[in-house]
DNA sequence: ATCAATTCTTGAAACGTGTCAATGACTTTT
DNA sequence: AAAAGTCATTGACACGTTTCAAGAATTGAT
């Protein structure tokens, strides 16, 4: 257990000022290159490693994002996660990712965390309304960025998709594939995001005139939701049943679509139809590739960083802080008879 | 812009000593009902947020571990994510994500960059060798556990899926459905759980005797990379075609699926037999099922916290230190006639 | 050789919190 | 009623770094 070893004990071994020794670490033009050698000498020899509390203490800053998401393994926001990762080292800074769980708490502890942190600013996916504790915590001097969820206040950078037209499109195509009774399958519908698409499927279905759409409202869209979903399906009356399913999130419809066919030999697309939403990397290759909207993911990431970066710079004159990507329908099997 | 507001701050305005508000952040039994109303008034008001970094200066340290991942796209490392959160939570800890992109500068500039957060332990998994990167760290006084790589040292901890009996039982199914001329698709080799894969999966082939195996090499294993790897063996003549494969991860066993059945009309397990690795969820609701070699996820997540809470509290007597897990088979449509 | 300008180096002060020994206010015991 | 405890509160100090003004050393020009 070796002893403490900070700049003094550095500065000690090295023969030189402290002082000397913090330029060699921020300004290192600034100290003769015999000292340098010096320095890094004692460094290597008592492997000192810089105390990032007390160097944050002194600067009151830290070269650190934060990205909140409320589930890592929805490959939706993992893929959003590795454009932020990216396009922040391309800024030089460094992310710190925080899985919420879709826990509100753990959501509430991260923010609270990250604010004593002192980030520079936050990203923060979230499926439930969180504009107001973002005020809160703009106001208090911490940028923040909503991803995911258009914000209602003009004051709060959003990166978002047009879930309406998302919706609507996926829809549309369901009935132009000769669906009729469709289900929209997904919620709590007090999601913005959800129920955005759930309006565009709407708007579709009335266009139509002679289609009908029911709703199946769960609380989670996962794989395994999808599944019970497919189960309750199938255990109606072949009359009764939805011909064209439009799915909240691809986790819902591939979980739907495996309940289904497997389980309960209901053939996609030849007896139903199904759209998901996301198109993540697995719904092209499973077990009938799946239609779904397409978002573009990777810029997604990018968009919400330069944003933050802007925030951060405070370079707000005029600036246009909610944008908003536009989806695209990608066809595939699933509602390609 | 409100200025800078402390724990000095706070304690002015609710008439107490700056110890006071200290002991009401840290140890509120100790003081009285009414300063506790009037500095959380006060908190309240001013907005106040403890400043993280003077807190660990003064401390020494922090509730913070690490877990660096080098690709939280990878369905495998998301969840186990999953598991490490919530085993951390349990314990009373948070939880720094790191996503290292597969980068070895990245995964460098985070273990520093952890290190220098004094962070409490770090979790690190990775595709290269780290152990004696990790050796150094931990001489510095920062636990450390490999996580996915068996350690070599016997004081490094580590939680790894013993890989040998996996490429084993992966192939030796592979041949039970009769495949005889097998091919190994994974890489680089210098990975050791690719490796161990390898050797499990040649010992296999060694003990039914009558059959072959090729080794077809990849940098990443990915989908995309996978699909190639399909493309190339599709354009062989049909009797230079593998008859069975044994992909090291499921990304890869799901490119090829879909390379080899979508776009080149190889019928899987007809024509092609086809095994993955991991066990991921997509994997049950790909094209055709795909069977798969399971470790246990939340328990990988759960056992590396445990592992680094007790290497923290130091508890070093007779324990051991090397985790591994057993994989087992899960057989589905793919390797299924 | 001298002076000015430049480059290096120095040590003290400050960042905001937690801790600790000391003090004061009460309560209980004798 | 005095002594001995208990509990709340206080304010100074330390954590390890960066910054800053000032001093020392070096360089270049005259």
């Amino acid at each position: 257990m070796p002893a403490r070893v900070g700049i003094r004990e550095v500065a000690a071994v090295a023969a030189v000022a402290q002082g000397t020794v913090s330029h060699f670490l921020n300004h290192p033009d600034r100290v003769s290159e015999e000292k340098r050698e010096r320095i890094q000498r004692a460094i290597d020899q008592l492997g000192f490693v810089r105390n990032d509390a007390a160097s944050q203490l002194r600067r009151g800053t830290s070269d650190t994002i934060a990205y909140i998401a409320p589930d890592v393994s929805n490959p939706f926001f993992a893929t959003i996660a590795e454009g932020v990762e990216q396009q922040a080292a391309a800024n030089g800074l460094s992310v710190f990712l925080a899985n919420s769980n879709r826990s509100r708490e753990r959501e509430d502890a991260y923010l609270e965390m990250f604010q004593a942190h002192r980030v520079l600013g936050m990203l923060v996916a979230s499926h439930d309304p969180i504009e107001d504790r973002l005020l809160h915590i703009r106001r208090r001097g911490t940028p923040t960025v909503l991803v995911g969820q258009r914000a209602l206040g003009s004051d709060q950078p959003s990166v978002s998709v047009d879930d309406v037209t998302g919706g609507y499109l996926a829809v549309q195509h369901l009935i132009a594939q000769a669906g009729r009774r469709i289900a929209f399958v997904g919620g709590p519908l007090g999601i913005q995001q959800i129920g955005d698409r759930l309006e565009g499927a709407g708007r579709a279905v009335r266009e139509a005139g002679d289609a009908t759409m029911e709703v199946i409202n769960v609380d989670n869209r996962t794989i395994a939701e999808g599944r019970l979903v497919a189960a309750a399906i199938a255990s109606r009356p072949p009359a009764n049943r939805p011909d064209a399913i439009f799915a909240a999130n691809d986790l819902l419809a591939l979980g739907i679509m495996h309940g289904l066919v497997v389980d309960h030999g209901i053939r996609i697309p030849a007896d139903m139809l199904l759209v998901g939403y996301d198109d993540i990397e697995f719904g092209a290759a499973s077990i009938i590739p799946l239609t779904s909207i397409r978002t573009p993911h990777e810029g997604f990431g990018i968009a919400a960083v330069d944003l933050l970066t802007a925030e951060i710079a405070n370079s707000d004159a005029g600036r246009k802080k909610n944008i908003v990507l536009q989806p695209e329908l990608v066809v595939r099997a699933s509602t390609r008879g």
